[in-house]
DNA sequence: TTGAAAGCGCTAACAA
DNA sequence: TTGTTAGCGCTTTCAA
């Protein structure tokens, strides 16, 4: 049966407003994506015939013709996780009055799950993709790699990035916290660490070394756990270390969950903070600042490499190889504050 | 350094995917859709042919031939509230494994903005919708009714939700609160609450009749801001609080990160939680149970609300019309812990 | 500056 | 069970 108007989309569609408008559905297409290469008066009836007859684009069709779509791919190892969740704002809030929209990803720290997810959002032709880990399969890292979109990879500044990266130095920021409690004085360091994926592996290594460095090491201070982060596990694994090393003086916790639940189990305990024991945080998400006595963090700048990450793709992908910087470091920040004190 | 310029049209569709089988297309994409209406011997071709090509269906124009994708839109106010974040686990893992993509439209609290995003996600002929709000504008609401998608409401159970919804009582449940603190003997009640969202103002309300009832409101003992949420607030506010009305035995907050700040703030000045104040949370995230002493909150079912609203959403997609308990009520329950005391 | 024609890659509808 | 045909609504190309 020829062309007839099909039942169930009574949407208008851009032969209607074209019709409606006089012209020619190529010209509302242009009038709509680049209203400056339209005359005037075509534009101007374009406009009026999208109001009347309440118009919107259908973007599956857009993007099967132009092979392109509005969708930046977002990938994430965790919801729940605080870091996670300012990187979100940073990135939402930057593509805040784009065109583009962001598709989220949550791979729940499973490199395999991350895998099919780059693969699925890889098959809708993203405009572009923000991963956040460097830790992909070979598979994944491979998939990257022939994309045909730009994309950041967040959290770590690295040497070997797919396209673009944007973060800060890990371990850098681990031993900035180390050297922080020995400059205190502290001499008995412990380290808390939930959830080890690679990230945190590293960072664990990295306080190893500082410690080592410093004298200071020992093993049966460090304490962890493959259990996703909470602040009950901090309140635990600080009761576990407390059992194996009483005399542990200062500990560092690898994020804000911890710390808390650390700085939580000693005030249970009736033991002072800083003088008993200094606790070092990691992240410095707000609650963390506001405990009492606030807890001195290595602070990351997490929201900033969210909207960092979402402007560089935007640029990028404007016009591709504008982007000279594709490699950021963000840097970190030692907050000194009460839960650590000179001695 | 540029990366790679246009995209050759390198991906195989289905179309080569047939020629290498030695099927027709359809055939190829009714062995991929539903498997189980293609004989043994053409679906083991096409999965071979699959396999050997590297195949990835496009699902930009599967969406625009069937007029439908598998996007979920899910629409929350807020992105770093540790409210949404927990419903948004749900909601992931119960799309976990489906066909179906969830894509987060973050309205920052703004019935403007969610106008704008609902506009956007319907013109993408979703599978379903999730909204997070009862308090659309006019326009909103009459888009969602006029969608032809399913969508769930969540937080709140209504009588008048646009299709289905999935939630609990919140003026019932800032009651319980109210009765709690009561029922432990405290007098003089005071209320912190941030963000003045309408559920917020709706649950200033439901706090402001239920201490009426029992003779204990004061107006002055109600501290309020525009602000959004934070730990540091909570502090803050009951400062506010104390200079106003110093003999406040209790205090109800309106959010976890308010009422840890209040904790907060009262151990900064040496006041005894709970024999000189009361501090009852709402939500009950786990850092609050974590508090020393513990927050006693009402708990609301969050996850579970976002885990319900996606299978029934998902069951109404499957076979429209199967889902017979279109408004779940899922309660909540108020935890007395060390915050509070009978005195 | 505008338009006509030709698909983009897939699926609905019908036919065999 | 499988295939043929005709689009879905838009953008690309090329021409005017």
């Amino acid at each position: 049966m020829p062309r007839k108007s099909r039942a169930g989309s009574d949407r208008p569609t851009l032969a209607d407003v074209a019709r409606e408008a006089g012209v020619s559905a190529i010209t509302v297409s242009r009038a709509i994506r680049s209203p400056g290469i339209v005359s005037q008066k075509a534009r101007a009836k374009v406009e009026e015939a999208v109001r009347k007859l309440g118009y919107t684009p259908d973007p599956a069709a857009s993007a099967l013709a132009s092979r392109s779509t509005s969708t930046i791919g977002l990938l994430v190892p965790s919801l729940t996780n605080n870091v996670f969740s300012d990187v979100l704002r940073g990135v939402y809030d930057g593509a805040q009055d784009t065109r583009f929209f962001i598709q989220i990803g949550n791979y729940r720290y499973s490199a395999l799950e991350e895998e099919g997810l780059i693969r699925a959002f890889l098959s809708q032709r993203p405009a572009g993709m923000i991963v956040s880990s460097r830790d992909q399969t070979d598979a994944a890292r491979a998939l990257l790699e022939q994309a045909s979109c730009p994309i950041v990879q967040i959290m770590e500044t690295s040497d070997d990035a797919v396209d673009m990266c944007v973060g800060f130095d890990q371990l850098a920021s681990v031993r900035a916290g180390a050297e922080h409690l020995r400059a205190c004085g502290y001499r008995r360091l412990g380290f808390l660490s939930a959830r080890m994926d690679p990230r945190a592996r590293r960072r664990l290594e990295a306080f190893r070394d500082a410690a080592s460095a410093a004298g200071l090491h020992d093993e049966a201070r460090i304490v962890t756990t493959p259990l996703p982060s909470s602040v009950g596990l901090g309140r635990q694994l600080l009761e576990q270390l407390l059992d194996r090393a009483p005399d542990t003086d200062a500990v560092m916790c690898n994020n804000d969950d911890l710390a808390v639940g650390a700085l939580m189990e000693a005030r249970a305990r009736n033991i002072d903070v800083p003088r008993e024991l200094g606790i070092c945080s990691y992240n410095d998400i707000e609650m963390a600042r506001q405990m009492v006595p606030s807890l001195s963090a290595v602070a990351t700048p997490r929201r900033e490499i969210g909207s960092r990450a979402i402007a560089m793709l935007l640029a990028e992908i404007e016009s591709p190889g504008s982007v000279s910087e594709r490699r950021v470091d963000l840097g970190f920040a030692m907050m000194a504050r009460g839960s650590t004190s000179p001695r």
